[in-house]
DNA sequence: CTGTTAGCGCTTTCAG
DNA sequence: CTGAAAGCGCTAACAG
């Protein structure tokens, strides 16, 4: 291993015949520099394969270019993977770099994690989660310009983004109404989270633009699982008038009722039109009939954090912190 | 945002009475301190809210506890999280931080990234990609510890850790052969990848083991996915004395081959047994039956890569670049 | 046990 | 346009 031992600014100096100062000038592209010992110097560095430390540099003009990126936990889902491209994808452009921590939830390693981000000076430190709710982070973090990535502060005393969950469920349901359907079950989440409610509210809205009235009867709540969605669409279907379209909660849900409609010798979308939640691909674009349905923005929402960052580490934070909602996109496949 | 002034080691001093010295021991857990100063001195930082900076540690001392962590893609597969998760727990134990860069197959960021990383003088880089195969990296990997995970140089020059494919195509034909099968059909991917020749080899291995003559007609090549699953087992299904057991390439090809015979109105395990290899577990787990599965070690390559790296950092790397293979663990569901 | 001192390698005035 | 000098904040001898 061609360990090279690398040279200081002085030895570049020495062997180029200036002075360190001119050295530096060159490396930051000073224009103080005549094109002809730039040349010069530019050639001794490359000689000597130099290479200027970090740390000394940012010792001295206290920029580290370097963004702190938590995670409470990654690979339950396949998000997590989303959301650490858009940001580092977004960092890289703007010359930043991603340090990270995953937590696992643990709150002593949270704590730890932040601390040495701050003794490492971050510029900044993004805290991600696997899905949209509310934390709690250590008081420490308003020490650092910091945003939240699907989660938000219930006090809302730190900026987040978030996906837009509100709109989401009403572009799924607007879709349903597009195709001519009238009846429209939800089978939603049993757990108490802002999707739950959100999208159910944007169900409620696109019914109610379409003076469709609301039918308590054709929403119901089971574990986000393809064995809720089984058991959802057995409910559903069940009614003495069935949907002839319904909006799935997750993916996974979407897959149970696939199944169910299987059973009940039902095809997809002719018999009734299925829309998912989520895009995850693996089971979206696989199952048969491709699945419909709807894209949690990970990557936007990875990208909208570092540039947020990047942008107000600059200028003070004016007013109250952002609370962004990003679009969850439509993703037309086959079973609607 | 309280950014409260962080204060420098001469402040703690001058407040505490005491020379940068002896704070700099406190800080360090020197024992050369004595336990009355100590306290005095921790209260002060404590106070202040003192925190040392790493840049001026680093520069001192020349440690920076960083570990870059290069990816070639990350999120077409949801395997990218379990790397991470396991370079990160293994780096967090032993006190060290990842410094993360995708490069999106990009030679450009991947030149730049390791220069980044070296400037800022990385213990060592580990570069992971999201299957196995060969790669070939820009010289300049050479002048820092780097390890390849899920990968290998060609010429074999960097240690590198990979799973133990044929042992994982013997683990998993041998499942079906303990359970009696002797007909065991092998839907292979079409791709030239080392996992394609080495599971077969896997699989041959077993059935010599029981001596049981290899038939070329029970294997099969196709995408691996979904549709070639689906397609290879049809082909499989319509031999003459089709097979009663069906080893998948992968969990995709396994989903297609649960469509194929549903199709044909074969039960699973009964008519036929369906093994996949990957453990995706939004597929295998939610398949009907749960498919068994032989899991790709990620998480552990992740691991081992880092303690590879802490380890062989200190001591001089001793002979040949070592070449890991990690078994991949029987993932029992309900399918064979 | 503790204070003092000399840098680590770089940028940035300040003269010239 | 360029050289010299003064640190950035910390650690590690070296004397006491």
């Amino acid at each position: 291993m061609a360990q090279k031992v690398n040279s200081t600014i002085h030895e570049i100096a020495r062997h180029a015949g200036v002075g360190v100062g001119t050295v530096s000038r060159v490396l930051n592209d000073s224009p103080n520099v005549s094109p002809t010992t730039r040349e010069h110097v530019l050639k001794i560095i490359a000689e000597r394969g130099y290479r200027p430390k970090t740390a000394a540099k940012v010792l001295r003009t206290s920029k580290t270019h370097v963004i702190g990126f938590i995670t409470d936990e990654i690979a339950t889902t396949p998000f997590a993977g989303n959301i650490i491209r858009g940001a580092q994808d977004a960092a890289w452009e703007q010359g930043k770099i991603l340090l990270l921590v995953n937590t696992n939830f643990n709150a002593d390693i949270l704590q730890a994690a932040i601390e040495t981000m701050l003794d490492r000076q971050v510029e900044g430190i993004i805290y991600a989660t696997m899905y949209h709710h509310a934390v709690t982070l250590p008081s420490i973090i308003y020490e650092v310009p910091a945003v939240l990535l699907d989660c938000y502060a219930e006090d809302r005393s730190l900026p987040s983004v978030v996906p837009d969950e509100v709109l989401g469920g009403r572009t799924a349901t607007e879709q349903l109404l597009h195709k001519g359907h009238r009846r429209i079950g939800f089978i939603n989440d049993i757990d108490l989270i802002p999707a739950r409610f959100s999208r159910l509210e944007g169900y409620q809205q696109a019914l109610a633009a379409c003076q469709i009235d609301f039918d308590a009867s054709l929403v119901c709540y089971h574990s986000p699982q393809p064995t809720g969605g089984y058991q959802g669409c057995m409910v559903l279907m069940s009614l003495p008038n069935p949907p002839t379209a319904i909006f799935c909660f997750n993916d996974r849900m979407a897959m149970g009722a696939y199944d169910a409609l299987r059973e009940l010798h039902l095809t997809i979308p002719n018999d009734v039109a299925v829309i998912g939640f989520d895009n995850m691909d693996v089971i979206a674009a696989n199952l048969r009939p491709p699945l419909t349905t709807m894209e949690l923005p990970h990557y936007a929402m990875g990208q909208w954090a570092v540039n947020y960052l990047i942008e107000h580490t600059a200028r003070p934070a004016t007013g109250a912190p952002r609370q962004a909602k990003l679009a969850c996109p439509l993703i037309e496949r086959a079973s609607i």
